[in-house]
DNA sequence: GTCTATATACGGATAGAC
DNA sequence: GTCTATCCGTATATAGAC
């Protein structure tokens, strides 16, 4: 089956159309129907492709959760950058994702609360961050500084809440800063440099 | 009316259960015969005392808005304390309430998410911030500091995500960090000092 | 594979007894 | 004010024609 043919299959109508409407609206808010609808198809064909709507979420719930850490993944485990390229790397690679899909921090936050066990589980990710190489020059990182050494998942909380909280909380920064939508998307770039210099800072000051 | 009776009333009983269960799983996923288990009452109780779901919701976030931004608003305009001092305050005000009420951050993002309008535009919030004394200090600050100024949105950004982003992103965190709740809660405790810090240095470096 | 029609369950809301 | 019983719309899922 060629490309084409297999973005144009029902399969995959069903599927993208119910990753837009699961990103929008969470699993519980969604309806079938909105799904069929969606994707221009008969709601019967749905239960005929997927079983349930759970087994459709689940799909759709595992693969956005793969896209999502393997951005961070792919520069994790990488030789030949320092952790600050490193950082670097991964703000602006999240930066340009999150600008073309917005909706999915709130997303695998909602559902990772849903159901905290159910997908984690399934990739262990734990092990991918305190084996990484990353990990590594971390630690290196804060022997070096001066000051006591801090837990690695604060530099984590800190590159995700820099980058990760605006695109969760837009609908209220945009009232609160009175931003447009081209405002908004306009200080995310920016932010790319911004947030890049504050993590690193992180790493040096006591 | 005492304010033991007041907690005990029906009323209150309906209104309490309703907020750990909205809190806990958000509008749609929450049933109205959850929140009559929860507080121990019979369901044709909710319609009599609050007519719809969505009623009594628009009650419940009307009221956790009103705390959430409540406690910066607070800080948000004394005239007698700096900007670093503000931060300071607004940091450890935010940890110590959310390490109590951990779900507020992910069902107010949620729930501001499928209707921005409504319950933001009750609350002119827009002019409190740019009204206020902080907002002042802020662009003396900027004024003072090498570099660019820039946007008092970066800093409410950034002050947001470094407090508040770890408390929705908990699950995940937990996971990726292996850490316990007594962990993550000792790590939040720690953060109160970090992100003043962090903050601080923000206003300072071009 | 795709459709129409329908079975079945669930959830919000209310009627009416007490 | 509080309960039991029930109505009724809506949503998932499936049966069966084509």
């Amino acid at each position: 089956m060629s490309e084409s043919e297999k973005d144009r299959s029902t399969e995959e109508k069903i599927k993208n159309a119910a990753r837009a409407v699961f990103h929008r609206k969470g699993f519980a808010a969604t309806r079938t129907r909105d799904i069929a609808e969606e994707a221009g198809l008969n709601l019967a064909l749905l239960n005929y492709y997927f079983r349930s709507k759970e087994k459709l979420f689940d799909i759709i719930m595992l693969e956005t959760m793969m896209g999502f850490m393997g951005a961070m993944v792919f520069v994790f485990n990488d030789e030949d950058s320092g952790i600050e390229e490193k950082a670097e790397r991964m703000v602006a690679s999240y930066i340009d994702l999150l600008i073309k899909e917005p909706q999915i921090p709130l997303f695998l936050m909602n559902e990772l609360h849903r159901n905290p066990a159910g997908l984690a589980g399934t990739l262990n990710i734990k092990s991918i961050l305190f084996n990484s190489v990353f990990a590594r020059q971390y630690q290196e990182a804060m022997a070096k500084r001066s000051g006591e050494p801090l837990h690695i998942m604060h530099f984590v909380m800190n590159l995700m809440g820099l980058v990760v909280f605006p695109f969760i909380g837009r609908p209220m920064l945009k009232i609160i800063g009175d931003l447009s939508d081209e405002k908004f998307v306009a200080m995310m770039k920016e932010r790319k440099k911004l947030v890049s210099e504050w993590v690193a800072g992180m790493l040096k000051a006591g």
